[in-house]
RNA sequence: GCGGCGGUCGUCUAGCCUGGACUAGGACGCCGGCCCUCCAAGCCGGAGAUCCCGGGUUCAAAUCCCGGCCGCCGCACCA
């Protein structure tokens, strides 16, 4: 049956109130917009989809490791990652028509004055001696006042330091990532993955689990040798991701009015210079794999390039990774930022940290140094009392640049002082160099797991007559499996049925099968509440199980059923599940 | 944040306009019992509602008024 695109967000919603999925936080307080809670299904939903990504994303290659990092962060870090300075973006408000603006662009715009770094009042200024006026309707223009998304807190409770919950999880892995490169002993290319909680207070939250204030994000900082990655990257492409299909369309596209998305391979993306970075179609098309995966069709998906004003303050290029959902239509559920070296420099700035690394060539380089080392007794003798001033001047300048000025002039000249070249020692000196030190390129792929969880379930809702089913990949289901005894009346044969499928059911889950148990009600309203929430197979034992050991196994999506010796049943789970595993069925407690 | 509309058991809803017999009714779901050979069957019983919250008007408020919270839609914002 078809659902309309109007039920189906009512559908899930009841769904997942009924059933435990999601429902909103602090509900009996009256709620707050923009937090969901999960629920008993919903987290074990949430689970395996971060155990897929982390398999896709981060355990597939060999090339990422994960870390754990706080959510709580000094301000330091993030006024360096620049996240403080566009938080604190001045919005004025329309007293008229009630629109509001970025105050410092509505001034740019009128004006052509920059204001930016302005205080509050100091825009108010320009704004009033300018007689800036509403954009839209020419009203009166409110003060700006600051509109910070990041959630204040204080680290310490008496006269705590300043600070922020994360806004993404990625500064984590800069600041820590020379510890990390040191752990995994100077190796790049190199990812750093983080799966955790992020908050961003986000003005008006609205469309459940899409816009949320406090949400998990799953990302990873990739950090490579920009000289290497087409080497590199063509290491660590398989056949399959070579020929895995994209629907890309490119920032050029959408400035010519396209809107539709064109199909590529991964290669293609490359070749044709689509990508700023082989790395991007890489991890790109791995994140592609990752979604088709867990149940989104490759043609419902979509990679959309951000034009640069559409860009975060760090992305040199960014592509959006969009899913087709009935309800919110194309909803972003990932993106993948080339940062290149913007939040590493900044780090380096801020803290005066070394997070450069080390280069060996693959031969050192010899190379001939002429210095001009100062002669201090001459020096002394030239300069007499500005000696010291003199010799300070000279350390702080580039040796390079001294050695030519000395030798083209023939002196150089501080502080009203001549130096002449007897004032210093020329030497010249072959030396071998090994490598030089750079600033790792960073990729960074990241993924918002309530939207993807959210996607899915959405992808996954049919509808059988008036019957919901949840139609999962059975890596996803919150139960790998449901046991059911055909009837739990109270004849003799009855409660044997009922002993059997228990026992069934405890093997099962001794041997870490995610198994689900149900014994009231009828048979058929059993299979349908096991269908709702997308547990894929259901055993159950019946009267013949009481003649000949064999139980019945049925596929949620078909309702087919075969008949299986119940002590096959956990080989047969696991080739169904394609997983592997011992499995050991212990009947000799019951009768 | 602005404007419009809305908020009654877990869910969907009746009642609100026209204040009073509302101890807030129903359906589905849930729980217990009976029944029991495969897709939400039937019968019996049960639990379950701060009528979103606070204040006001009134002898009397789910109902009228004000403020707040939350939701939906539109605008704005969105790393």
């Amino acid at each position: 049956m078809e659902l309309k695109s109007r039920d189906i967000y009512e559908i899930l919603s009841d769904l997942a109130k009924r059933r435990g999925l999601f429902w909103p936080s602090y509900e009996i307080y009256g709620g707050v917009a923009g937090l969901y809670d999960f629920g008993p299904v919903g987290v074990l939903i949430k689970r395996n989809i971060i155990e897929e990504w982390l398999y896709w994303l981060v355990y597939s290659t060999g090339l990422v490791v994960e870390i754990e990092t706080p959510i709580i962060t000094p301000r330091i870090v993030l006024k360096a990652s620049g996240h403080e300075d566009h938080f604190t973006d001045p919005i004025t408000e329309c007293t008229k028509c009630g629109r509001v603006f970025r105050a410092d662009h509505v001034v740019e715009e009128q004006t052509g004055i920059t204001v930016e770094g302005y205080s509050m009042s100091d825009i108010w200024k320009v704004m009033i001696e300018n007689n800036v006026r509403c954009p839209e309707c020419g009203g009166q223009l409110t003060k700006p006042q600051p509109a910070l998304l990041l959630f204040k807190t204080e680290i310490g409770p008496y006269k705590g330091a300043p600070g922020y919950i994360r806004p993404e999880a990625a500064q984590g892995m800069f600041v820590s990532f020379k510890n990390v490169f040191t752990v995994v002993r100077n190796k790049l290319p190199l990812g750093i993955a983080q799966v955790g909680k992020v908050g961003r207070n986000e003005i008006s939250p609205r469309q459940s689990l899409i816009r949320l204030r406090e949400f998990t994000i799953m990302e990873f900082e990739f950090f490579f040798d920009p000289e290497k990655s087409y080497e590199e990257v063509m290491k660590y492409m398989d056949e399959e991701l070579e020929e895995e299909e994209l629907f890309v369309l490119t920032a050029d596209e959408k400035s010519r009015g396209i809107d539709r998305a064109s199909r590529y391979r991964t290669l293609e993306l490359i070749e044709e210079k689509i990508v700023k970075n082989p790395w991007m179609a890489l991890w790109m098309a791995k994140g592609n794999r990752f979604l088709r995966e867990i149940g989104i069709p490759g043609d419902k998906i979509r990679f959309e390039e951000k034009l640069p004003w559409e860009r975060a303050h760090y992305s040199e290029q960014t592509f959006d990774q969009q899913v087709y959902t009935r309800k919110f239509g194309w909803i972003e559920v990932a993106g993948y930022s080339y940062r290149t070296t913007y939040d590493l420099d900044r780090h380096i700035e801020f803290s005066r940290s070394d997070l450069s690394v080390f280069k060996r060539y693959k031969k050192p380089v010899e190379k001939l140094v002429r210095r001009a080392i100062p002669n201090p007794i001459k020096i002394r003798e030239l300069a007499k009392d500005k000696m010291g001033k003199i010799m300070e001047n000279i350390s702080s300048m580039d040796q390079e640049a001294l050695y030519q000025e000395l030798m083209s002039k023939g002196y150089i000249e501080i502080d009203g002082v001549k130096l002449g070249r007897e004032a210093f020692i020329i030497k010249e000196e072959k030396v071998k160099i090994h490598g030089e030190k750079f600033v790792p390129h960073v990729v960074e792929p990241s993924f918002g797991l309530e939207r993807i969880f959210y996607a899915l379930l959405e992808h996954a809702l049919s509808l059988e007559k008036d019957r919901i089913v949840l139609k999962i990949n059975p890596r996803i289901a919150p139960y790998q499996v449901a046991v059911f005894p055909l009837v739990a009346g109270s004849k003799p044969e009855h409660r044997k049925i009922v002993d059997i499928a228990r026992s069934l059911y405890r093997a099962l889950l001794k041997a870490r099968i995610r198994a689900f148990y149900d014994e009231e009600g009828s048979i058929g309203r059993r299979y349908a509440r096991a269908d709702e929430i997308g547990i894929p197979f259901a055993l159950t034992v019946d009267y013949q199980t009481l003649e000949d050991e064999t139980i019945t196994i049925r596929y949620r999506d078909t309702r087919e059923q075969i008949r299986i010796s119940i002590h096959e049943a956990y080989d047969k789970l696991l080739e169904l599940l394609n997983y592997k595993g011992k499995f050991k069925l212990n009947f000799d407690k019951y009768p």
